[in-house]
DNA sequence: GTCTATATTCCGATAGAC
DNA sequence: GTCTATCGGAATATAGAC
């Protein structure tokens, strides 16, 4: 319900500064001075505040993860079907990133490069469990309803389609030709198309 | 006249050290130092064949893109039918990642960090061009063979489903708890996976 | 061509005045 | 709390001996 109020106190405009440069750039490529510079103020401050580069890293990365993780559960832990379910969290991720088009990347690349500090000091908390979708489409198949997939494969098609297109947003516009609204449409667009290509694969 | 033989000549060994490098951390994580290590000679050598880093990688970027994007056009302009065609590229692309895992976080990151460099040095060849498949798609769809669907999805839908899982590599290890070669296992059995459920996805 | 040594720049971090 | 000044180390790059 409340979010911190934090007016715009210096600590809060270094987060900020720090959130849109290690999100753009990622650890290795942000630069301590380009945050001070971003925030306005001196570099001696970010270490008052956060000490080190690495600690000011982890206190962004996490709240990177954050905006993405726990909503997510939300939908898959409901009691929809599992049309609605499908539908919702489709639109739902795919909205989270057309508002936040650098979350993928940060979380791919950064997991990627620096796997042990990502997975001690940044992801350990709940991820989403898979076993109840795991289960409520296993009662589908059982009951005729769609028909037979394994439902790892049927997860990672669906995360995939709704994902990837952003990672390779720059080549896709290219290869396709279109321009920067023309990509952006077509993204949009991608909440219907999956979904409906999803429940046509899934007919018995 | 004389065309680079390269046994094990010091401007080769440089150049795979960098390749393994750059590939593994991207530029901004390189170090000319581990470069050196790596190639078991000294740092001032590497200057003395490519001058500067942003020449090294600039040779090495440009590898490691060839080393995807015409092997990938040869499938796509062939003249198969479409489900073969489909078959053919994702086993081709598949095979191709799980022998350099690396390669699509290396081209999605390294592009959106870094995207001027990219387009101007790096990329500047023919992509491959979608019109052919397109219309071999439209021409499915008017003859009734596979449901209407708009062609830019369904590629987008293709490729998504093939690269994202390996970028997404190590979280959904974490998220489906598979150990490493069941994860590679997974992986593998995408291959035919991704070609059943789009053949039922075009059911007409 | 290859090395050692060094120049130069950059960056993270700290000291100390206010 | 915030600043200026600076340290110490790392990283890119060059000079010069062999």
């Amino acid at each position: 319900m409340d979010n911190k109020p934090q007016h715009d106190s210096t600590e809060q405009r270094i987060f900020d500064a720090a959130h849109e440069t290690f999100l753009h750039k990622g650890f290795d490529g942000a630069k301590m001075q380009e945050i001070a510079d971003r925030a306005g103020i001196n570099k001696a401050l970010l270490h008052y505040y956060y000490r080190t580069k690495e600690k000011l890293y982890e206190a962004v990365a996490r709240a990177i993860i954050q905006t993405a993780v726990p909503r997510v559960r939300g939908v898959l832990e409901s009691d929809l079907s599992l049309e609605d379910k499908l539908t919702q969290f489709v639109h739902f991720y795919i909205d989270l990133i057309l508002k936040n088009p650098y979350i993928p990347l940060f979380i791919i690349s950064e997991i990627n490069k620096h796997p042990d500090h990502f997975f001690d000091k940044i992801l350990p908390k709940e991820l989403p469990k898979p076993e109840l979708i795991f289960r409520q489409i296993e009662s589908e198949i059982a009951a005729g309803r769609i028909r037979p997939i394994d439902p790892k494969h049927l997860i990672i098609n669906v995360v995939s389609m709704c994902v990837f297109p952003f990672l390779a947003r720059p080549i896709a516009r290219l290869i396709l030709g279109l321009s920067a609204e023309e990509m952006r449409a077509l993204l949009e667009a991608r909440k219907h198309e999956i979904v409906s290509f999803v429940m046509a694969s899934l007919r018995p």
